[in-house]
DNA sequence: TAGATTGTTAATCGATTAACAATC
DNA sequence: TAGATTGTTAATCGATTAACAATC
């Protein structure tokens, strides 16, 4: 049962005051008003209000936030109270990157699985985790309860490896490969296109200097 | 001399065309019109037509856009025809995928010089790149007439190292720590957070299953 | 209580979509 | 020429900011 939809360009926000909370909360401090947290982080104090307000009613007049609290319920909106089991789909340079980086296990995602087209390296280990021939996938996921791919793959094989990855119950993709895949509307899809990115910075580069 | 500005919706949208522009291009095909294009990517004929507009008139009424040219004239104006000299800051596993990973080249982003603190893999390789002390950025980034730093160092030296890198002459940043550096505002600055994408996803997987 | 600051409504701003005259 | 489709203006929608009454 959906509550009142939240737009995407919120949530995008969410992360952020999650960064800034925790921070403060590392350095003691254990109250902040919408406009202190506005001077640190370079929103308007009435864009944070509204944001907050969407999910709840967190703070207190005359008070503000409860830096503390207001961390705990971002991380809870945020669903990372709950433990993901990932899978690498693509054990290239990016993709064993992403399984060495300590930080996401923390919030909890979990990779579980690692699987590779390459005969090569199946049977290698990243991280203490074995690479996997592409038909171990399917049963993979099926008993270890994977709910999100990571996909580091080429573009060329995205789409049908997603295609048969949501036949086989994943609910999430976190996807690397240049292509925008097709899935149902009740699976989630989070892109990461780097190359889009730099291009971003090439044309902020190129229109500055006029 | 800046034209009339850009909002930064419409730039993220520029390389998602200019995808869907090279794969028609590969294809053969020769037009398109504003509808085509529509059907294919999933955005309003409209807002295509709009967003193009900003930049120029690149169709012809009764007839569409020219693929080939389209193309072309994307890339020009988000500056890929250019080339930018990049360092990487960071020879961890990410900076390493990222200086491995071929496509940025082809696109004129080359790495030049790699660096990192870690005295254990000075002067070993990169694909190619000899990984330098921290102490002999300036001199390099000077003599190479770098433009772009890609950091992929931890949140905590971030800060520090941009500062320098700025007054080295650095005119952009490709920045992957996890923190929102603060330059200059004629210093561009890409950011990629990817644990904050990884909790968008995690939300969305949260308040869909609800 | 008085002061501070939220939660929330109202006003503004900007981005998206619709409509259509211009024109190839 | 008639048909198609752009470029562009106008209308709508949504997101951000401002204002202020509620309340701790």
């Amino acid at each position: 049962m959906e509550e009142k939809e939240i737009s995407q360009a919120v949530i995008s926000r969410l992360p952020r005051y999650f960064r800034y909370l925790g921070e403060l909360k590392d350095e003691g401090t254990e109250r902040v008003s919408s406009q202190e947290l506005s001077d640190i982080m370079q929103v308007t104090a009435s864009q944070i209000r509204q944001d907050l307000n969407n999910f709840g009613g967190f703070g207190q007049q005359g008070y503000g936030y409860n830096v503390g609290y207001l961390y705990e319920e971002i991380g809870k909106i945020l669903g990372l109270h709950k433990e993901h089991n990932l899978i690498l789909v693509g054990a290239g340079h990016l993709g064993q990157a992403l399984v060495n980086y300590m930080n996401f296990e923390r919030r909890g995602f979990i990779f579980r699985g690692i699987f590779d087209i390459d005969e090569r390296i199946q049977g290698t280990k990243v991280r203490g985790i074995t690479v996997r021939p592409m038909r171990e996938m399917e049963r993979f996921v099926r008993e270890n309860d994977i709910d999100i791919a990571v996909l580091t793959i080429p573009k060329g094989s995205a789409l049908e490896v997603a295609e048969q990855l949501v036949s086989y119950g994943i609910k999430g993709f976190w996807n690397f490969a240049h292509v925008d895949l097709h899935v149902p509307e009740n699976i989630q899809v989070e892109n990461v296109h780097l190359s889009d990115s730099l291009m971003k910075l090439s044309y902020n580069l190129a229109s500055h200097d006029e």
